[in-house]
DNA sequence: CGTAGCATGTAAACAGTTACATGATTGT
DNA sequence: ACAATCATGTAACTGTTTACATGCTACG
């Protein structure tokens, strides 16, 4: 068996730590942590509402991670007054020691391989229905995915990181890549098995 | 009503669901369908707490999903009495229409992946160390997930279900055991790269 | 016999995380 | 009105801990 991954605070905790990762190459908003960061290049690794980052920031704030200061704001004069937030020496602290300590596994939860689970419940032709529609949606998430690959492997990302950071972050792509491009090769078996009469009723 | 689209942590409605593809054949108690349900049939595609079982079932009851009554213990003797919670139409009709709709995807949310993509603040080694034991975790759950394969297959699961939830349970392992393949596979890819001195400084 | 431990079965309290909606502010 | 930026409010789900009730079993 799975041993069972008693952590009690889950894998939440990575939203600071990412937070942290980002902040340490130089103060960064909030609204650009969430709009740049988290919903452009870590996209496919971890996604974060909106409020959820501001509220994260406050707590971490609180923690001693981060500091703030006002600051005018970025799309021309004019616009109200954003808050750039700097990662403190406790928080690169926090960021190293979470680096470099293995993470716990995600917990297993997939929607749709529940469903099929209990597909035995639906003729056939619906079943087909659900994998085909789960096929595109994975076959266009997959399609995202390449795009994002091509815009990491883009040489115009200069971020003063050498050749280290972006490699890692290929890697990130490349692992999400192939986990799509299984996953939908797993659902053409499944729809050639179900074609071939598996899902039909044996009398 | 219930809102076709992705609710909280991705689809948390998915549990109800769960409960009510089990009860459907059968009544069945909380205690049995945490233990015998989800943590043994149903733990590739979702976990479960046991706090969580009940409250769920309480909820169901409410909403009219289920019914339950008392009953003697299973052992026969002596055991304390136990709930039996049983599927109404109401919860027939609920799960029907959960199964006949496709379900949203699941958000993006891989701890693993979020660490190496902050990995460029590590040292090359302690990348490594991180990256094989990620491998060693990934590998002894697919050898878990085999031994479910397996389990799946042995002939003496008759359940009344006919061909088909046999059929499709098979599915499900093997979507798992297809990810955890891809992912063990990239990993290798990873150390390589790494060896290979993507993680050496460039200076 | 007593009692301590243990397994079964259920339940509630509490804290952490996420999602979605809404509001407030400021200047074009 | 609209967009950028920040903030709050609410609800849901998840996991952990603790508690309770019952009866079996083992040990002295």
């Amino acid at each position: 068996m799975c041993r069972p991954i008693s952590l009690g605070t889950g894998g939440a905790i990575s939203l600071e730590h990412a937070i942290l990762g980002f902040l340490e190459r130089g103060p960064v908003s909030g609204y650009d942590l969430k709009t740049r960061c988290f919903d452009s290049d870590l996209a496919h690794c971890w996604t974060a509402d909106q409020a959820q980052v501001y509220r994260t920031l406050d707590r971490m704030r609180a923690r001693g991670l981060v500091t703030s200061r006002s600051a005018a704001s970025k799309g021309g004069r004019g616009r109200p007054d954003r808050r750039l937030y700097t990662i403190t020496d406790a928080g690169r602290a926090e960021l190293a020691g979470w680096l470099s300590q293995a993470a716990a596994p995600p917990p297993l939860r997939d929607p749709f391989l529940l469903q099929l689970f209990f597909a035995a419940e639906l003729p056939a032709d619906r079943v087909l229905s659900l994998l085909r529609e789960e096929r595109a949606a994975r076959q266009s998430r997959l399609d995202w995915l390449r795009r994002r690959a091509e815009a990491v492997t883009s040489p115009d990302r200069e971020d003063s990181d050498g050749e280290r950071a972006p490699a890692f972050r290929k890697m990130t792509v490349a692992a999400a890549v192939a986990a799509a491009r299984t996953s939908i090769d797993w659902l053409d078996d499944c729809i050639e098995a179900v074609h071939a009469g598996i899902g039909e009723e044996t009398g």
